[in-house]
DNA sequence: GTCATATGCATGTTTATGACTGTTTATTCA
DNA sequence: TGAATAAACAGTCATAAACATGCATATGAC
């Protein structure tokens, strides 16, 4: 037996039980919980699964909005913080559907005379009741998962506007140093937003780093301005050679 | 059991029921309080619970509802109750902002595979991570106050659907008998989607009943149906001749 | 043979947990 | 009102299990 076939068998597990147990499975295979245990961090390192103490669960891929919003909460308030302070009066600013960016628009000052492009209509209905922000929404179908429109209708109004900043929402950030989302019409869509936008503002928790999604957006460049919450300098090293502006904030 | 899984347990309970009690959790997983008490307090930490003391409540990280939106709340909710009745599997409704609309959605029951256009963010935010709802959200510029698109960019996109049937925000109801509106473009875009609709239906509290604004939206008429709360039948008489439907419901 | 990989074992470290301490809190009853 | 009381609390410690890491061995491909 190799151990890239019991790997397999694992995942399975995963998928059929939601959780395994590494002394379990050293029983049932045979084989030392060592081997497991480097199983399961490879398989952790592939995002196959979510390691925890004493073995691992299954990766919800598609967390809903609403659970997404509560992890972590103190790390975005602090990147919200930062962000804003990047926007300046009569600004336009496309900011698309995430949790942080949920903080983004809660951070908002008054009095900015802001325009506010968005196709997230949980970012929306936070500025709905804001008098000096002039919000312009994008339709089309909601994209459940995505909790935004990024169809074909959306894109055809987003190459309507050319936003000052594009605060994006991101997914993942890859070793291989590119924006990556889950959801293809996502990205399609975020795609174009940032090649429309003069500025792009990434802000990123600390567990969007090294993470590869199916899609790409697009490589990290010179328009980027990366904003990282309680992370190590060193980690961000690789991003600086891409000419973009990085940003460290941290509560510590 | 581990303690992560054990976490998002608690999570799970704390969204269904609002609550937990900390020895209630101990015994159920069988561990000692302490160790509930320790992942109710990492779980406060990550913003996840409220704590409280003999156990913790769910955050409630809605935006704080603004005015009206708080008034009234049993009445809205017996009105919500009343107008999903009237769903059936299939359907294609059109559901633009009202705060008790806003009931409405969340009253929402699952698997009925509907197809929910909005041209309200608040609307559209609530469904988002509805999968068996299709969500079709209007664009264009949001209008403060209406918390709805209603340019020409809105009414646009008004005229390419047909639905079934069209839950409307009230404004008023005239003695005249006239659905009126106070903002002059939202009463124009409820004019253009209450003559595509099939059917309307017009949740009606108490306190919207001889209340007359600026513009007219539409004269009660045969495709109306009405569903008032509270209210006594001869307050409604009038509305009987000009042919709709009427339905009281009532909490006591 | 060499090389790459997989495995088991020994190592020191980290983690989750229950038990114990004294303190804080809500409630009860005078 | 205020004192009495029991429950819930935070903090510390001990312990056993799980952990990462380095190293030696084994297996199989070339």
């Amino acid at each position: 037996m190799y151990s890239k076939e019991r790997q397999k068998l694992i995942y399975r597990r995963l998928e059929a039980d939601g959780q395994v147990v590494a002394n379990e499975l050293a029983a049932e295979f045979d084989v030392s919980e060592d081997s497991i245990r480097r199983d399961l961090r490879e398989m952790a390192a592939a995002q196959q699964c979510e390691r925890v103490y004493g073995g691992a669960l299954k990766l919800d891929r598609s967390t809903p909005m609403r659970d997404r919003q509560n992890i972590d909460v103190a790390a975005k308030q602090l990147l919200a913080q930062a962000v804003v302070k990047g926007f300046s009066a009569g600004m336009s600013i496309f900011i698309d559907a995430s949790s942080t960016n949920l903080e983004v628009v809660r951070a908002l000052p008054s009095g900015l005379d802001l325009t506010i492009f968005t196709n997230a209509p949980s970012i929306a209905a936070i500025l709905a009741d804001d008098v000096d922000t002039n919000v312009i929404l994008i339709g089309g179908r909601l994209t459940p998962g995505v909790g935004a429109c990024v169809d074909s209708r959306a894109v055809q109004d987003a190459t309507l506007i050319n936003p000052d900043l594009y605060v994006m929402g991101v997914c993942g950030l890859s070793d291989s140093l590119e924006v990556t989302a889950e959801d293809h019409d996502d990205a399609v869509f975020k795609r174009i937003i940032a090649e429309r936008a003069s500025q792009i503002v990434l802000p990123v928790t600390k567990s969007k780093l090294g993470r590869r999604h199916r899609y790409t957006v697009l490589p990290v460049n010179e328009k980027i301005r990366l904003i990282a919450a309680n992370t190590e300098q060193s980690k961000l090293e690789a991003y600086l050679n891409c000419g973009c502006e990085i940003e460290i904030v941290s509560d510590a």
